[in-house]
DNA sequence: GCGTTGATGTTAAAATTATAACATTGAGTG
DNA sequence: CACTCAATGTTATAATTTTAACATCAACGC
């Protein structure tokens, strides 16, 4: 609304910028208004920072968007890539050096690799990275680059030499578009180099896809379905698009 | 307390590894139990989980440990970084590419990067990455590798390489310990590698201590005071120990 | 069987946070 | 100067979360 409305949020967000939360009670102080004045702030502008239990958050961190709201439609998306996710997990072994891939189908399954005693895992998404992190029965290595903030992830040159270089048992790969002729696709041109890396570099390829994605195609090609020794999906349309496949080795997982 | 209280817990945790916050209500359900006894769950074991604002939120994700409690001790370390970095800050120009070094004390800078345009910030810390990948005018690049957690940082063979090839402008370093004898330290080996890299590299090289590190001598050696061009600190103390140092370019900057 | 005990549920009260309504202020304007 | 209007403060009320106290219940040993 106002301008001093927008230098407040801009405070709040520069002392917010670096990670941790603050009361609005504080916050209040900080700017020399009332509290209600900052929660007004808030609702009016649109702004990065939301306030939970009466705390200021920054709402792009992650950890503070809400993952299980009933009430959302949402939330079925999310029931999907658990399930998606549990199945893929039941590929995993003890000891496992896993690839896995950005996007948000294989976010949930982070959630399941505590279980094991000892895993290493190798990612290029930071989301990926940052639910790894906390694991303390997890290896994680990431590879670095120039920072893609549409797919959280990185890219650089050398990912796909620095991939080979690793002993990878499994790479679980994600895709935003299936389809039997044109193959498997995503948005990003940056995802190619270290996805088809992990395709020829792992011992064993999952493609883990929730069935919306089949019969679709995006921009950036990078694999053939034949590239891949099992997919992980939820739909019994999907298997039957795949049995069209020619081969036969293909291993498809109902989730 | 209990075996079944311990599993809910894991369930929980399960539930919130990959990032988000559930509310009360949702856990409660989905452990099909009361919500007083998730509330106790979480208040007598020990937990990586907390309640926040009738969320449950990984404790340890960044955004989620407050920053700025009036009550605590904590506080006053914090406002000191908070005036070293402001200092820092002022010695920052648009479109530079910034090498940013890991620990807790650079962090409160990255908040201050976005009043500028343009600017490149090179790190091998998970927190400095996470930080700076939600600013719209800041390139990241972050440097791969093995996880070390007890730095939040990564390290790998080649990153003192891939650090001398890029062109960076300021390398703003923290440290540990700051010696006049036996120069600058740190705690852990694997950041000496990026940190001299990053010092031979950069055109000007920023040591950001506070004065509760000087005299003070740490496992790791990574340089000497010759080898910075401005310190910034915040005790007149400092000085006084650093005026003793033969070079006369030395720079102090008192925040 | 009976009493004990620990885990859990239920309920009421207290504390905190959110919302809404109305009061105050202060700058700009005819 | 009186008026308007937007911004902010204040207060009351509603909703939610937290805490505490007491009630249940099932397992266990004696």
């Amino acid at each position: 609304m106002n301008d001093r409305s927008a230098q407040r949020l801009a405070k709040l967000q520069e002392a917010l910028a670096s990670g941790g939360t603050l009361h609005l009670r504080d916050a209040a102080e900080m700017c020399g208004v009332s509290e209600m004045t900052v929660r007004r702030d808030l609702s009016t502008q649109p702004s990065p920072i939301s306030l939970l239990g009466g705390r200021l958050v920054m709402a792009s961190y992650p950890g503070v968007t809400p993952v299980y709201d009933l009430t959302e439609q949402q939330s079925s998306h999310y029931q999907v890539k658990q399930r998606l996710c549990q199945r893929a997990a039941s590929f995993i072994e003890e000891g496992d050096t896993l690839f896995i891939d950005c996007g948000s189908t294989l976010i949930p399954l982070l959630g399941q690799l505590g279980r094991f005693r000892e895993l290493t895992v190798v990612t290029y998404a930071l989301n990926v990275a940052n639910a790894v992190a906390v694991l303390p029965n997890v290896r994680l290595v990431l590879l670095g680059g120039l920072f893609y903030a549409s797919s959280q992830s990185f890219g650089s040159d050398g990912m796909g030499a620095a991939i080979e270089r690793l002993g990878i048992n499994k790479a679980l790969i994600s895709a935003a578009g299936v389809d039997c002729e044109r193959g498997v696709s995503c948005f990003h041109f940056h995802e190619v180099g270290p996805k088809q890396a992990a395709i020829a570099t792992a011992m064993q390829r999952l493609l883990i896809v929730d069935a919306s994605k089949f019969g679709v195609v995006r921009p950036a090609y990078f694999a053939s379905l034949e590239d891949f020794d099992i997919v992980v999906t939820d739909d019994e349309r999907a298997p039957g698009l795949l049995e069209r496949h020619p081969l036969p080795t293909l291993n498809v997982s109902l989730a």
